[in-house]
DNA sequence: TGATATCGTACAGATATGGTCCTAATAATA
DNA sequence: TATTATTAGGACCATATCTGTACGATATCA
């Protein structure tokens, strides 16, 4: 369904809230705040926030008064590095990052059987690359602060 | 992930060849060549030819020499077409499509339980429909014929 | 030292995905 | 008319992924 998964979904509204303590200047939010003032499962958000702090999105500052921060402006971050921290590599289809794209004897480190008769394999790195593209340029800023981007992003798959 | 499904991803395939068929002014493909030339599954892949033609995007012909067609030209059916009838609707967040984001006691028809106070709820919908636009405006021809479309695509989520 | 709070890992239930199978319906052909 | 090739419409199951829980360890500060 092209669909963000429960956990990015969390992932974000916690992002937007860890931007709104850091525009008023606030120190580190704790889990137990976030889950409380959303109505999130608190173990499943911490596993998430775990997550955005390997990755370096957010901070983390253990014991009393401690919590999670912004490691950077909004604006440094963007959505796709939101999303490979969570979900893992964004793949629009298997094939689109040298991986095959069929077959249950397809292993992740062998190549495509069928990758010299298929029909799809470059249309889709296309399509993938004006995803990739795209989700690389918007950042948290943009999302949230409803900035528009300089740039463009031109249909030609 | 934000990947296609493997039945959507056979499903393209199938649709790629369709349209070199009709290209070429051949008659109706029976499932099993494209089964065959593919290596494909092919209960599997009659299944989601069967969501192809119950959404009107290919045509069938049962007995012998029977099989499926494009039933319009590639040019006129779009990406969204095809993975909404392959993998039901497309939302980037469940509330994009005023179904409720989070929370394990959220039903479909029920509002979001949050939706007074969250923070993501706007920037998802905005995120929501300019992806639906993108897969609304590629066709079939600009994937498989690596056309270039008209329009472009402003990011300004 | 004790309270608070995160960290890391392991585990379990629910849901979606990937795929099979069976029976009927339909059309061409011998 | 009988046969064969093909799709139609289901039900069905195994596995993977998603969603969420639990628990012990560890770090910080009063």
């Amino acid at each position: 369904m092209l669909s963000l998964t429960r956990k990015a979904d969390y992932g974000l509204v916690a992002l937007a809230y860890l931007g709104q303590q850091r525009a008023q200047g606030g120190g580190a939010t704790s889990a137990r705040e976030i889950a409380e003032r959303f109505g999130l499962p608190l173990p499943f958000l911490m596993n998430l926030l775990k997550d955005l702090v390997q990755s370096g999105i957010i901070t983390s500052t253990r014991g009393p008064h401690g919590g999670y921060a912004l490691a950077t402006e909004p604006g440094d971050i963007t959505l796709m590095q939101v999303l490979q921290a969570i979900e893992g590599p964004v793949q629009f289809a298997r094939c689109a990052d040298t991986l095959p794209v069929m077959g249950k004897q397809c292993q992740p480190d062998q190549a495509c059987p069928i990758a010299e008769v298929c029909p799809i394999r470059e249309p889709i790195r296309r399509l993938h690359e004006r995803i990739s593209d795209f989700l690389d340029q918007v950042t948290l800023e943009d999302l949230f602060e409803q900035r528009e981007c300089a740039s463009m992003l031109q249909i030609q798959v």
